[in-house]
DNA sequence: TCTGTCCATTGACTGACGTCAAGTATAGCA
DNA sequence: TGCTATACTTGACGTCAGTCAATGGACAGA
């Protein structure tokens, strides 16, 4: 590496944390101004794919854990039998591969559902750095939390929740997520494919397709292709909690 | 705290990760003889657990995970409405908690199926720990990388199996998670009752008994109450293969 | 030994969603 | 501009597993 660079001079092949705008988002918001370079030196910044790249597969041997960067990345495990379960739709500032970090080779795969930059962290330096700020360990602990959270809403989306529920949950998932990234929370683009949401929430195509224009024509949500308006979040949120109601 | 313990000393109440059995399963795996007792510094050992006792709920401030000793741990989520889901069975060696690692509260409720002895690591000792031994902070990653995985494992049983599917499937992980703790893998007794396999598996208690009741006509296991015995393992295999091998 | 409680099993019926099939919109591209 | 592939929608029908209801064991306590 012959990179004899002057102190704090900024080459521009090393990344700029700093400027980014997803740093109240992503790694950098649990490392201090003065550390955040260190955290800079070991990002390769970024990356660029089109859509249905992928950033890496099931035989890819596990290096690095990817932020987004800009677009969205879809996760999925595919089976022997080419089956294949969406575990997850990532969007700016997520941290994807976290579910990769016991073993030689990445867990899932992962595709870019349209134009996406990534900035990759090389796990081994990333390791290290952790090794050295307590924060940031702190915060990878969290962020791996979070998803083994996620990841059991999903399951208990998938085994209690009738087909309604389970897309109003989604719709009001990305809605906040949406919302938490300074976009509308009412009015957005899906960056996935039907047959992806069906995937990811354990439906039949036909029957997501069904349940959106239930929504529609009660005026719950406008949607035409993945342009998606919702119109009464509460009655979401209702058709959401409408099981745990009756129980109560 | 009176413990004016003098150099090496083992005191009654400290920990002896050394001779547990389950060290090559548990944390210690992770960590060189010499620094094993800095591990045991930190773990509070052998707090016993009735069955049906709660060693944390929802409401309880997360302070600690903590690793199965004997016995088994059953968590679950449960919502405002007072519905359950089950997420995950712990049996010796396992360590539970993981998943609320990302709040104030425990994430879920943790519950002992039979009488059960537990291992307590206080989070923000083991967080310091991690952040000195590298060989511990990357143990932490793959077991929170492995959770994550089972959690979409699970995921994908439940959105894309059959009911004798799911159960094959689980028979099959008790199985080989028996046989790594040096017990039978085809002759063993059932931790749970069955309206917990029905909620892990999304199902409702009487398929799993029909299952159960199916399985043994066709002399693939044989079951009285929670003894089971997998009379034709490959069988089971089979089963949860079925599915990949119609699509491929 | 009796009794209550909990757990497991079995049967009959129902319904939500999957499958199959056809048709319609949309996007990418020459 | 038109072509083709892909994505999406809609309808008809079948099925797997849920629900409801009854019964059978196992176990604890009196």
């Amino acid at each position: 590496m012959a990179q004899a660079i002057h102190l704090h001079q900024v080459s521009p092949l090393k990344a700029s944390c700093h400027q980014c705008s997803l740093s109240n988002l992503c790694l950098p918001l649990a490392i201090e101004e003065n550390d955040l370079e260190r955290l800079e030196d070991i990002v390769q910044q970024g990356k660029i794919y089109n859509r249905g790249e992928h950033i890496f597969d099931q035989s890819t041997p596990f290096k690095s854990c990817f932020a987004v960067k800009s677009g969205s990345v879809k996760t999925s495990i595919i089976t022997e039998g080419g089956d294949e379960q969406v575990t997850g739709f990532f969007m700016p500032g997520e941290l994807v591969g976290l579910d990769s970090m016991s073993g030689d080779h990445y867990a899932c795969t992962a595709k870019a559902l349209e134009r996406t930059s990534v900035c990759e962290f090389p796990i081994e330096k990333l390791e290290e750095l952790t090794g050295k700020l307590p924060e940031l360990q702190h915060h990878m602990y969290r962020l791996m939390s979070q998803e083994i959270q996620n990841s059991h809403q999903l399951a208990m989306l998938l085994s209690k929740n009738t087909a309604e529920e389970r897309i109003a949950a989604l719709l009001l998932s990305l809605s906040s997520r949406f919302s938490r990234r300074r976009m509308s929370a009412t009015n957005f683009s899906l960056p996935m494919a039907r047959n992806d949401i069906a995937n990811f929430l354990g439906l039949a195509v036909e029957t997501v397709s069904r349940v959106f224009t239930r929504f529609q024509n009660q005026g719950i949500i406008r949607a035409r292709g993945r342009e998606v308006e919702l119109l009464d979040v509460e009655a979401l949120q209702m058709v959401t909690r409408e099981f745990a109601k009756q129980g109560g």
